[in-house]
DNA sequence: GTGTAAGCGAGACGGTACGTCGTGTCTTGGA
DNA sequence: TCCAAGACACGACGTACCGTCTCGCTTACAC
């Protein structure tokens, strides 16, 4: 999607034995897509990615317009990148303990996106809308956050039903699009996300 | 929303002793709102929302740009009106008949909406997609789009309570978000939304 | 030029023994056409030729738009007929004393022109310029301001040679252009036109 | 007036010591504002002030609207500028040699503006009509132009007072207004600037 | 050291779209 | 037939972004 980020999951990563294969030229400056990350996602937090130009990404960060340009192609990928930069923490979860329903596991794994989604609805949203706009950037989202989170909800499910929570004739591929469903038609509504409407699926979906 | 509209509904709505009040000066060429809502719907249609501009519905509609400007203050506006006028005619449904079962009747409400995305999908989801990025728009979009829609499942719904066909405790403002959340879900993911998944989804709201 | 100036110096104008040949239909409202003349005249005087536009004047006059296209083809005929609406008056003078040197008439009647264009010369300025852009407003423009005041004062100048007051061998239509080229160069740069220039100018004509 | 001009000038004006300060990023395409400016001039000539927009200029010389906005800030100021820059070379002339009768110099200065006015007369034209337009245009128009021209003649006419060629008491200032408002007058109205209108002028500001 | 190659800041460039304004023409209802 | 009102087609205006480019400067490694 980047090329930074290629570089990051290239094959050298992490192998101090193969030397770095170090480019030629000046390197880049990390920091500054730190920097221009932390502007891009505090910008699209505060006014909205449609109201956000690279222009000002770019000014809010101290960089040249270019620099953003050579890093990502594309404003939604910058956003993408940056949201996940920090967002991916949500993802890597510790293997419930076994003695815990599913059904809450299912309910603070929502509460807990839901807490995240307080500040960072927007540039989910924005990103969102930016898949429906691009065939390639659709592709990446969807590989890179829809699949695994809706593969995470799917294995609990799939577990619940292992462990007799759940029925077995449940379609989980099913009940995975209506838990999602259900929290992205509220996000893209501006409807509140909080622990009742996670408490509220959840019984649905258990409780039937 | 538009000037027009509200004349025209100002007019109809309920007091027929105040004279036409016809408007001084030219009237507007409705027969011009019609060739544009009608090309704006084609290009978006064809396009996508992002992709179209103002001028280029105004050479496909053969008027002035001024023209769309005077009578819409945006484009989300033209083309959410454009959208509309063509599409409202699905939320007009008759009251279904009294015997059949209201999972049915949802089942028909859902394939029906599904057949007609098969040509306005793409256009929804960059309808969609300009809610997020436009708080005006989501207004709007929400006020005419996703409002009604969402009341009749939801009466739908309760109608099923009352017939006894559906649990007395079921929040049905969250099966509400369940069922539009799904097919959202998987429009905006690409998914196909054929008969199966309306009735699978019907099936986990009733059938549990 | 316009319509209502033709009709003015038409055949019929004062002849009360042909009947009028009232045209079909409502009359014009000539109390109409005085108020947009003011209207012209003052907002040109206020802000400029350039700041005024046709719909202001119009709407000055509260009169239609279209009224003032009926009667004058252009926003530069419209000013000159309402400037020489009043201006006229300078033109027809009494013919001088005889006992008073023509160098004294010359200095008079340019002050006293210079005395109107206090008021008017910003609307006089427009004139100019319109002139400069318009061919046929151009023809006008000459025929009725610019080559009537030029006889004035070449007349006057021939007059002086006849009385010996100014040498016979002077070529009076450069003198004339000399005259009023020095006014209009002051003028149109926005220079002072006050009775020292006046006093100058005949200085050097007479004086040499 | 313009940014570029300023800077040329800024960097030849005295200083040697400064270096030249190059400014940052992309320089601009000089070549770019030569063929901008050549358009402009066209243009005018074939069409007048009026009748040109910066949209076609910048069509004429294969430049972006928005490069034009970038270097002058007005339709007004880049034409003028435009003009000048061919214009200038007219101001521009040796010290006459000092055994001509300084009525010669001046006649020949006439002859030389009127050659060239042979082409340009219509540009001038329109320019004039553009200054009585817009306060700003004819500030810059006096300061480029009107000023410039008639310092030369006014200077050439002290100087002829030095010599003894023009009476000591004549008022120069209005000398100048005399010669320039001649030559204006009759350009204004469509008369021939030819060389016996500058002997004419010449015969009556030293012949008397 | 001194190339050489790339990144960086800055900003100009050719485009495209925006929303506003003015023009001159037209089309209503009412006078 | 005119008038007030206002819609209409047209086209210019000045602004904002976009994505690309071209500068001079700055880093690094490699010779």
């Amino acid at each position: 999607m980047n090329d930074e980020a290629e570089a990051e999951s290239g094959v050298d990563a992490g192998d101090a034995v193969t030397p770095p294969a170090t480019a030629p030229g000046r390197p880049r400056d990390e920091e500054a897509s730190g920097r221009i990350r932390a502007a891009a996602l505090k910008l699209v937090r505060e006014e909205g990615y449609g109201q956000v130009s690279i222009s000002r990404i770019a000014k809010e960060a101290g960089a040249a317009r270019q620099t953003l340009y050579n890093r990502w192609p594309t404003k939604a990928e910058l956003v993408l990148d940056a949201f996940f930069a920090q967002a991916n923490a949500i993802a890597a979860r510790p293997d419930p303990a076994p003695d815990v329903p599913r059904s809450i596991v299912l309910r603070d794994f929502l509460c807990d996106i839901f807490a995240h989604l307080q500040r960072d609805g927007a540039a989910l949203r924005s990103l969102i809308a930016a898949a429906q706009q691009d065939e390639d950037f659709c592709a990446i989202f969807r590989t890179r956050f829809v699949e695994p989170r809706g593969h995470i909800v799917e294995e609990l499910l799939r577990d619940a039903q292992k462990r007799g929570e759940l029925g077995a004739g449940r379609d989980t591929a099913m009940l995975t699009a209506l838990v999602h469903g259900a929290f992205w038609y509220r996000l893209l509504n501006g409807q509140a996300l909080d622990d009742r409407l996670a408490q509220g699926i959840v019984a649905e979906i258990f409780g039937g």
